[in-house]
DNA sequence: CTCCTGACGGCAGTGACTGACATCGCCCTC
DNA sequence: GAGGGCGATGTCAGTCACTGCCGTCAGGAG
């Protein structure tokens, strides 16, 4: 018999997006989370470097996804189209796990703390594909804005893909400024769960259409 | 006679800096820089959220300036073009204070929480930029691209201004891949402060370049 | 059987941050 | 000019995030 139940780690990180959905992030201290997952605080600081840590996915696997997207965008691909073909590819991370993604992000965008620490992952997943496009012979000036921009896209998009498909009592109130018309497309499959309701949209459709509002910013002048 | 010492807060930023920069971000504490700035630790707090954020100014005033500069800008001026007008004549808060300001870069990206910290104040100016042009007119989605693009155009061309202005010891082993040529714009009045060596151009010009290059980025296809 | 390693517990310590209360020059009012 | 409120600071105690060090013990290698 095993002396310790396996899966650590996971047990930490539902006992950690339960509790801190239960009582809010600052109320919640790492000793009931451990306690939670049958283990002690120390334990719990050798699986993650500290308190927030435990909302994010271990080992980049976003980045890692990411970068191995991009490297099947062939090469003649411009840069920016490449970034968001990339990122197309790999919003199918979010797709499949939509109701997990939701409970996280609701309990980030709760806390400046846990925010400070999305924007970091972030930046860093921009960092990859910077890396990745220089890899490829795109200057670096040229990947930086390519990788940043393209992450400025996904953000927007992402937003939208969680406000389309929030909890139904949610929705009612919602500043819907953001989302200007688009039935001018209408050639995405639509299948309405219920009739008479929004169209839920995939994050990779989102994606695109927000790359197209962006170009034609760009070329606005 | 005045009770306490003024500018209780500036004593405060100052110690800071200077302890951060000789002993480190992480190994000096806040009863150390209370101390040498004459004060207590509990006062420290008072003034500052937490550790890091006495190295950041206080309200906002890089925000405020940037949506006064937006509301100088033409209404007619298409939303990319407005944010970065409005970058350009507040780089001038960056002209002034430079060699404040590249202690202070040299302390964060030293430290990754500081880097968290910075992100999330960039993320607001971001959102201070938004609500700026919305309150103009601008549709949501176009805001808060136009805003991010933005940022990413400045925090690029900030990048390439510190490099530009490194201290003279340290330059020798920098990455200059990402600054590509750019001697085909002989346009600016260069003052070279000592002969023979390169030109240190203005942040508002490098962040000028840098959007032309994001618009040939966008147009690529 | 023995040794080693990996995953955890226990414990003590540091330092960031907070709440409650005291102090005392300054300024306003009567 | 005496009294009182205010504002900035000091003092103290307390919580909690996080770390270093050491002990424990199942399982695998030899």
């Amino acid at each position: 018999m095993a002396r310790w139940e396996p899966n650590a780690r996971g047990r930490l990180e539902q006992a950690a997006l339960e509790l801190y959905r239960e009582r809010g992030f600052d109320t919640t201290t790492v000793k009931e989370i451990a306690q939670r997952a049958g283990l002690t605080e120390r334990t719990f600081f050798r699986h993650f470097a500290d308190k927030r840590e435990v909302l994010f996915p271990h080992g980049n696997p976003l980045g890692e996804n990411l970068v191995a997207a991009l490297g099947a965008v062939p090469e003649t691909a411009p840069p920016l189209d490449a970034v968001v073909s990339a990122l197309r590819k790999a919003s199918g991370l979010f797709e499949e796990r939509r109701e997990l993604v939701r409970h996280r992000q609701a309990v980030i965008s709760a806390h400046a703390e846990l925010q400070e620490r999305e924007l970091a992952k972030l930046a860093s997943l921009s960092a990859s594909l910077t890396e990745a496009l220089t890899a490829r012979g795109v200057p670096r000036t040229t990947a930086v804005l390519a990788a940043e921009t393209g992450m400025a896209v996904f953000k927007v998009a992402f937003t939208r893909w969680l406000d389309a498909h929030e909890e139904p009592g949610q929705r009612a109130q919602q500043d819907r400024r953001d989302l200007p018309d688009q039935r001018d497309q209408p050639d995405q499959a639509d299948q309405p769960d219920q009739p008479g309701q929004r169209a839920q949209p995939d994050l990779a459709d989102l994606v695109q259409e927000t790359l197209d509002e962006l170009k034609a910013l760009a070329a606005q002048d």
